[in-house]
DNA sequence: TTCGCTGCAAAGGATTTGCATTCTA
DNA sequence: TAGAATGCAAATCCTTTGCAGCGAA
């Protein structure tokens, strides 16, 4: 097939632009230039990211998008099933770009230098199910952040 | 043994004031009366109950007890490890006492109603513990919470 | 008598909201 | 042109902090 890496990411950014545009359409709502700026920024970072970086990373881009669009943008992605947000104990919210079905995974977060990895396991998934199943409901969502103490002797060791 | 439901309660009641008492002593901090009657408050209440709710709680023994004390005793016995603090998302957050090491449990969110359930589950238990040391962590610690679509005829169904 | 503890009020910090204005469709 | 979206500032909400007086050991 021949594609770049690059390429490829090209294409992946424009199927989530599209995506969300779709999901304004749906909704009767409009697509503005703050809205791109704002994703692009998203795509542009990596995983787990606030809302303030959020906000200083599109601003580098349009130095006038106030915080409240941010906020508002987040929400609506958020909504749409495109980006996901974390709570990780008492730390302001973290988004990440939810990447498709196939995508899902959990956190471990590291307690010496708050890093955080991802994880997916189908069996614990498949126990959730059931679990849910037994106490008589169907599972939609879950959450799971392991909070565990490194071994890796680079370990940053600060928080 | 004879010993009735609430025989059974003013004892493991007088347990954990002891062991609060101890973590007190331990860190040359005081024993109270306002300490004590909002770890009363907390033990009279169920679990799953919030800072507002154990203020409001303790204040019909002492109408005197300031919110900040709440708060400031609500960490001192999240610290000592007598209580559990749990946030659910955007939520203020909850507590419940942690009853021992063998009472661990995990949370199940009603999408309908916003009941909470309790479960536990060894197998996923011992699974997240694989997950971290395949990651080369040690596990200290985790979160795990199910939400999910109510079965049940008789949910409230009420947010 | 010493400090730790308390209540009060004020401060904090992340997020939300009201509103006049601007802009998309 | 309608009404959705924006930026700004003010408002929320839960929680924390500063401080002068109080109280446990």
């Amino acid at each position: 097939m021949g594609f770049s890496k690059h390429q490829e990411n090209i294409e992946h950014e424009a199927k989530v632009h599209a995506e969300f545009d779709e999901y304004l359409v749906k909704l009767g709502l409009r697509q503005t230039k703050q809205r791109k700026i704002i994703l692009n920024a998203l795509m542009r970072m990596g995983a787990h990211v606030d809302a303030e970086t959020v906000a200083t990373q599109s601003r580098e881009i349009d130095s006038s998008i106030g915080t409240a669009t941010v906020y508002r943008t987040l929400a609506l992605l958020t909504q749409s099933g495109i980006l996901k947000e974390h709570q990780f104990g008492h730390d302001k919210s973290q988004f990440e770009l939810a990447g498709g079905l196939d995508d899902h995974h959990d956190h471990l977060i590291c307690n010496q230098c708050g890093k955080i990895f991802e994880f997916c396991q189908d069996e614990i998934e498949t126990l959730q199910t059931q679990v849910a199943e037994k106490l008589g409901f169907f599972l939609k969502e879950h959450r799971m952040e392991l909070f565990a103490d490194c071994r890796r002797p680079n370990c940053e060791n600060k928080k």
